[in-house]
DNA sequence: AGAAAACCTTGACCTAGGTCAACTTGAAGC
DNA sequence: GCTTCAAGTTGACCTAGGTCAAGGTTTTCT
């Protein structure tokens, strides 16, 4: 795990920035990304690299504007969403130890998405030009990149076919089992980790229909809805549900 | 354009696979992935690669399956695309000069959609090897697999947007708008590139919708529809109706 | 503590798009 | 030229999920 960090006690200065490089080089060592990257290499990445701190509710990007570079989370969450005008659809929900941004800051492209802290946050961003060189001088980090990369495709191509092929039910179903983890406890209890609003955003429907929703799983007895904890009496029957058809 | 490389001339030998190198390395070179790679390196490629035929309507793979590397189109046309007993969703056309199963090849996942041929089709498999190795040994290849994939990954994002905020003709405009490319042409003909049931699937609705958006825009005069061939009539009326809202 | 602001739930109703079924058209083989 | 078959069109109807409106409940702020 990472909370072997203790990112929460250090407190960045007060107008939200900061650049103490042990915070910096902490937090980075700790993202998956930078996993197998020499250490001085890691150093000279947090070297220039800045600690911001976001209130929850912030926006760390508005849509269409260009980042900077890479984000990572040290503690917090930030959601990615596509905006317009009076609708809202929620891309990912990105927490500590995930980045953000890879692909804009790699090809320099505007942000696809608005990001906004869910909760206060402290964000680590690396520029873009610190990456770009990077992955010029270590093809470690290089292919890291490209690992991660791929990944980010294959989950978007997932996200897509459940767009299509699964109705409501069926991508709650999938999204709680999913946050159950990998344990295979007949029962065990999640928590979601935002409101159900977002949530619901996230899913592709509404909250009024993720009400209905978690109601009828309810009924149905697979799982037991108190606020944010969510008992889940029948991991298999869930999974069950998650894979079937339309 | 890609159309200087001859390769509809050559003919593949009967049973559909053939490894005549000057082929094989013709079909790479002309592929962007491979650009800005030394031509040896391609030719040292192209030694590993088979070149595959498929007759309209062949499976390249089947879902779930895993791909064997990466797949380029030196002629043809084939549909990726999600599918679940009575469902099928197509996530992309692939044509000349384009590639797929980058992203499931360097990971070594199973393939998340299944490919098939929608015209008689010729492809060149590089292996997941040859792919892999090349990108160890060749930081400016490692260099455009990372662009690649950064860029089918914002095209991932800007089609789960557009299936999330606009509905079925605002999707459909902005295909035909697509369609027509970067020239600014108030009118101009476009072709469609399959039958309209599969353009349909591409666009995430039900061929008989399609029908009737078709229907509608020639209404409102935006275009003018003979069999396959769309004439579009106003193209910044066509381009506004696909900014439009849900 | 008390007021204000989010957040959530529920019911009544609506709509984009899907489903089903019949019919037309066009291309492919004999 | 006639048959066959896949592709497309059209109309009547259905449904998942959205929209609107009205409460009810947590949080958050002072």
């Amino acid at each position: 795990m990472h909370q072997d960090l203790p990112v929460r006690d250090i407190q960045p200065n007060g107008n939200g920035a900061s650049r103490d490089p042990r915070l910096l080089e902490g937090v980075l060592a700790n993202v998956p990304l930078f996993r197998g990257v020499a250490q001085h290499q890691v150093a000279d990445l947090a070297a220039r690299a800045k600690a911001i701190h976001f209130r929850r509710g912030a926006t760390v990007c508005g849509r269409g504007r260009c980042l900077p570079g890479l984000y990572a989370i040290a503690y917090g969450q930030v959601k990615l969403a596509f905006r317009s005008e009076d609708e809202e659809r929620v891309a990912r929900i990105v927490g500590p130890v995930e980045t953000f941004g890879l692909a804009a800051a790699i090809l320099g492209r505007p942000a696809p998405y608005e990001a906004v802290a869910l909760d206060d946050s402290l964000l680590v961003m690396v520029p873009s030009a610190a990456v770009l060189q990077m992955v010029e001088n270590d093809p470690r980090f290089a292919r890291a990149v490209i690992t991660d990369l791929a990944e980010r495709t294959m989950k978007l191509l997932a996200e897509v076919e459940t767009a299509a092929l699964h109705g409501g039910v069926q991508r709650l179903a999938g999204y709680l089992d999913a946050l159950a983890g990998n344990g295979e406890n007949r029962n065990c209890t999640v928590r979601l980790p935002t409101t159900k609003t977002v949530i619901a955003s996230r899913l592709g429907i509404k909250k009024e229909t993720l009400s209905r929703l978690l109601r009828d799983l309810a009924h149905r007895g697979l799982i037991a809805v108190e606020q944010r904890e969510i008992a889940i009496h029948d991991r298999p029957g869930l999974a069950a549900l998650a894979r079937e058809e339309a």
